[in-house]
DNA sequence: CTATGCATGTCGATA
DNA sequence: TATCGACGTGCATAG
């Protein structure tokens, strides 16, 4: 990583230096003093403050205030971005977004730190569990929702939706299955009786309607009982172990106890 | 400010850095090669590659690629969080969040930047147009929606969910009034129906129910076609002239032309 | 403390 | 390109 690291530098100095950054397709941080204003979809106003604002390699700008996990101000990264520097102002840099039209405007009056660097990152990202890999992993080892399940089809279209899992049962009913990989709200519910309303009218023959999830809100129960459904609680650990990928897991003892090996590959 | 600023340093000696930094909750950047597991609700993996990771004054941690607007992992501000270094492995941060219990693990095999500084930042942030207080410009200038309604109440509880606005039209018929700052989906108008049905079963009559957007998709048109649901389009920035609070506009060309008193206040 | 709904949501997939 | 639905959604608020 080759990178530039200024402390406490003056504004006027600055402007050049993140302009070729930005043009260099660099990462950019700032550390400083800084307010922010925003008009788009919303309008807001940030007064001064102290905040690390982030410009990434493609364009995308972050305003972080030193709490919190979200960003105050923030523009994606399809931004067209000017830097400035004004007189008795600051510096000032402007970020404009197309669709939604947006404006970003960050003024700063002092900065502690600037950085700007070139970072490498190819790194592979996995996700292991999402709901799409949870709901192939149980199309495919159909017992572990019920013995004598068979699979037909998987979001197979009912009415204006995709049911996650179409399937027949031992006795030959209808299934239409709804999953969840966090837990299920009344409204998971609502949506599975869409379908089975929806597959009712269609095919002429009411299914039976099963949501499954690892937890269900007491509203989720309340309304699927009325609402004729059934539930089925699922264990997220076991569906993991009929992965195709292999999950490493990373545990707090991991780091607790002294084995030197954890993270060999 | 004050902070400290490191340039390539020692693993080894970083460690007691960042212990002395979140013990005094400073906030912490690290720029370098790192690793990242994360285990919770889902799992994920992410390979070795350079990032910036943000530890926050209240324990926030984000691990950002040098692209895109979201952190690649996280960790919101309710964790515990160790640091330790591993010889043969690396510096590890390890951050631990109660419910939902979630892992979040950084190995850095390489640092090139680390920083720490309490940011002072009591700036205050105001948001100008949010949905609560679109709701409140509309209920308190009806006519904005339409010649001779009376608001009855706003967040009228209507089933188990609240109607943005309860209004009497001029011919005394009850008004469902649902509101949406952006672009109205289909969801919008299956939601306004669940109140307007749910009206008509707890009392009897059958209101009116409008959908009030600055635009629709094709699909919530139809979808209100068909629930014989109204709809009409707002404009917000008429709506926003009725806002109590002052809303000073920041335009592009406040920095393309040479005055210099844009920002006084 | 849980449940509910908004968000400048963002992001990806799809028609 | 617009729309739709998922998200490790996060987050505030109401009950």
């Amino acid at each position: 990583m080759s990178f530039k690291l200024l402390e406490s530098p003056r504004l006027e100095e600055l402007v050049n230096y993140i302009k070729t950054a930005l043009n260099s397709k660099s990462t950019v941080l700032l550390i400083g003093e800084c307010r922010v204003d925003y008009e788009g979809r919303a309008s807001s106003r940030l007064e001064p403050g102290e905040r690390l604002v982030i410009i990434k390699q493609d364009g995308a700008i972050l305003v972080h205030r030193p709490t919190g996990y979200s960003p105050v101000n923030w523009q994606p990264s399809t931004s067209i971005i000017e830097v400035i520097y004004k007189e008795g102002v600051g510096l000032v840099i402007h970020a404009l977004r197309d669709r939604p039209r947006e404006y970003l405007t960050i003024v700063f009056t002092r900065i502690n730190i600037f950085f700007a660097g070139k970072l490498v990152d190819a790194g592979n990202f996995t996700m292991y569990i999402d709901e799409k890999e949870m709901r192939d992993i149980l199309a495919n080892n159909p017992f572990l929702i019920e013995d004598g399940l068979r699979v037909i089809a998987v979001e197979k279209p009912v009415g204006d939706g995709f049911v996650d899992i179409y399937a027949i049962d031992k006795d030959n009913r209808h299934v239409l299955i709804e999953l969840k990989r966090v837990t299920a709200t009344r409204e998971a519910v609502l949506q599975l009786y869409k379908y089975v309303e929806a597959y009712k009218n269609e095919f002429g023959e009411k299914p039976r309607g099963i949501l499954i999830a690892p937890a269900f809100s007491p509203s989720a129960l309340e309304t699927a009982l009325n609402l004729d459904l059934e539930y089925k609680y699922i264990d997220l650990k076991k569906v993991r172990e009929y992965s195709k990928k292999k999950v490493r897991r990373t545990l707090l003892s991991d780091f607790t106890t002294g084995s030197k090996n954890d993270f060999s590959h």
